[in-house]
DNA sequence: CGATCAATTGAGACAAATCAACACCAGTGG
DNA sequence: CCACTGGTGTTGATTTGTCTCAATTGATCG
């Protein structure tokens, strides 16, 4: 399992600084309507906040990834809920900066506001693939992608649903752009291509 | 036209106070590639932030009224253009404090966002009546509602095209929760339906 | 090995996009 | 005063893409 390899990468060179907590798989680190107020930043893993939306469905606002600060609200409650997608460790915050804080916020925002654009946009193709692009520029290898989330998650991240998730996948795969190593891996075959689609 | 009227309301009671600019309806305020840095804040009438994506399409982030503020960016140029919507009177804030900027931030934040949750969902209808609730917050009458844009710019806000803008309102019309009193003008009937169907 | 959950694939229904025609209104000029 | 025009909005017919429902495969774990 991610948790376990992800964690023992991290343990095996040494206990987490302190200060950083461990949240397994799944797990929630605050819910929608707890107190807002501390600020988090993301060690190691990946996390996902989201929202409920009145119908029922889950709508996911962002995946975090190390380095990432989140936990700000316009409230005193959340209003969105951050879970730890595969195991992830996260670091309280200190009561930052206002400058750090105004940084924090501009990437925040700047990140809502692409994933708008994407939402807008209504091909699940390009949905799909615009993610896996997004998710390449965050990790270090130009070809290989590493899907700490399921498709599920996706889906809730992308508005579709992961049936859609599956077909889009499929469709980039036989278009000749990307390959599906394992589940939890895609390889980027042809960049160039896949760039020109999403533009 | 809405310019003339908006403007003269304003005008008539006294110059604008100084400080504040005057944009016509349709004209831009700062465009895409623009160098970023200045804060604004509307005065009267109607702003829309918007993005080209690549393939063409226009994506409306935001629709800002008086005392909304606007402007800020996470890099040196805006990646947004901001143009006046029904003419409108735009104020050039000087630097604010930190404290000050947290807040339009946040403010800003939690406004992409529930535009993202209403993206998310896919109902066509939902997003329209949702959209009428929230200019129905911003405006005094809780009955009538103003549009200021046209049914291009509500569309390219909700990302569905006109024509579907305008079988929602029907639809909605259809429905016994809202009367077309003129083409700019919404009244709603039954608040308490919409609401429901909106959640 | 069976149990369970995740992912894929297929068939059909349905909502929105697209394409096209038409109505409406304001402004213009004969 | 009335045709003409261009922009905006509405409505209709058709197509297309995604959702929904259902069946199947694949992976993981006790």
């Amino acid at each position: 399992m991610h948790i376990q390899s992800n964690f023992r990468g991290t343990a095996l060179a040494g206990m987490p600084p302190a200060g950083v907590t461990f949240h397994a798989a799944d797990t929630m680190i605050y819910a929608q309507g707890d107190a807002a107020g501390t600020l988090y930043q993301v060690e190691f893993g990946t996390i996902r906040i989201c929202r409920m939306t009145a119908d029922g469905r889950r709508q996911i606002t962002g995946f975090l990834t190390a380095g990432d600060v989140f936990g700000f609200e316009a409230g005193a409650e959340h209003n969105s809920s951050a879970e730890s997608v595969d195991g992830a460790g996260i670091r309280l915050l200190r009561p930052a900066s206002p400058a750090e804080t105004t940084t924090a916020l501009l990437q925040s925002l700047a990140r809502t506001q692409h994933l708008l654009m994407l939402l807008g946009c209504r091909s699940a193709n390009v949905r799909m693939g615009t993610f896996i692009l997004d998710l390449s520029e965050r990790q270090a290898d130009g070809r290989l992608v590493h899907l700490a989330m399921q498709r599920n998650d996706i889906a809730d991240y992308l508005g579709m649903t992961f049936e859609t998730v599956s077909r889009a996948l499929r469709h980039l795969k036989d278009e000749g752009l990307i390959r599906l190593n394992s589940i939890t891996e895609i390889e980027i075959l042809n960049r160039p291509a896949l760039e020109a689609l999403c533009e």
